[in-house]
DNA sequence: CAGGAACTGTACTGTACGGTACAGTCCGAG
DNA sequence: CTCGGACTGTACCGTACAGTACAGTTCCTG
């Protein structure tokens, strides 16, 4: 057996992102984990940290900041394209997908960690984006704003679709479906860039 | 007093978008709405009845066929940014928020609410401005598809400030802010298209 | 005035939950 | 062998909740 801590949290993972805060009972994770109430009470004070801590192990456990894409390339699109398609990789996650629903549902008693998933997450990777977009096309066009740009580029990527994968509207799409997306965004926004400079 | 039954959807609404299904008693409704338990409940057969009922009313009430915008003009630009105003003041008003954000939370065990929410609210709106973009650009952009154009106008549109809205990082926007978003989004849109033909 | 539908008020049942208390067990370090 | 920290098991407390039962009230209609 692993760390007891570490079993305890993604036991509550399961369960929190399953049934909410509310629906969560510490009894149905001591079950789930095993052994005893007691011993959860011991890591964490209350059920409000135990649902914190566990939400930003799960943030930490995204990996945001698009580590594989290679922008070494000088086709702005192609870069889009690689930038898209590793970034709708990890939001469309199930974890992700639970993560943001379970957030957005308690931003109210947990504001601080709805701040921390789009800080320390989702606009890391708006600022990877705008940081290739810069190295790439920054020289071509004078007026580029990056960081605009990528916020624009990362809108279209998700758009309608993230929305509906919230409300559990449609499965998580597959490679393909997604590498389709990223190529489509990036044409777009490649041409609304070079349609201004 | 209006009819009865109104006013335990008024109240119902005001817990049910503050606290969440879980975190709503009917105690806390009856307490806001006066009167006896009993006449709830003889109005609706339990609390997942209440709950899709009250949802249901203020989606109704949502108005997200943009009814009021002028797109006769043949300046496609000026037309989406009409457009894209009178959207994001319904998605964007603190009512709508709330929807969302609830509707989002319950989407597991209220899968018929969320589906509604999206077809008969979000996606009339991107049908409208499909419309309004075939009917004032389709002409000369042979290659233009209207329904695609739209869901990446409204993707630009939204982008991250719903999803920060959502989250409640932000208060939500003023009219000044709602028009500059949708200028800037209607400009990039057209940008894209031209671009395209 | 009589009837009835809608509503009120209150008491109740059964269940579930968060959190605590406490005695006991396991196991590795010295 | 023993000490101590981590863990277990179970019982318990107070509270809160969804839903029901039922007797009583209000008020409109015929």
């Amino acid at each position: 057996m692993r760390d007891k801590r570490s079993d305890i949290l993604a036991s509550a993972e399961h369960e929190f992102l399953e049934k909410g805060y509310d629906g969560t009972s510490i009894d149905a994770i001591v079950r789930e984990v095993g052994g005893s109430k007691s011993t959860i009470y011991s890591h964490f004070r209350d059920k409000g940290v135990l649902f914190a801590e566990t939400l930003t192990a799960i943030r930490r456990e995204l990996d945001f900041s698009l580590p594989h894409a290679d922008t070494s390339s000088s086709d702005v699109t192609e870069v889009l394209t690689l930038l898209g398609v590793e970034f709708l990789t990890t939001l469309y996650s199930e974890r992700a997908l639970h993560l943001f629903r379970t957030v957005i549902a308690e931003s109210q008693r947990f504001p601080d960690v709805a701040r921390q998933l789009m800080d320390d997450g989702f606009s890391v990777s708006v600022q990877r984006i705008a940081a290739a977009l810069d190295y790439n096309a920054g020289a071509q066009s004078r007026s580029l704003d990056p960081h605009s740009a990528a916020r624009d580029f990362v809108a279209l990527l998700t758009g309608e679709r993230h929305l509906r994968l919230l409300m559990q509207l449609e499965p998580a799409p597959d490679a393909a479906t997604i590498a389709a997306a990223a190529a489509r965004a990036a044409g777009t926004i490649t041409a609304a860039l070079q349609a201004d400079s």
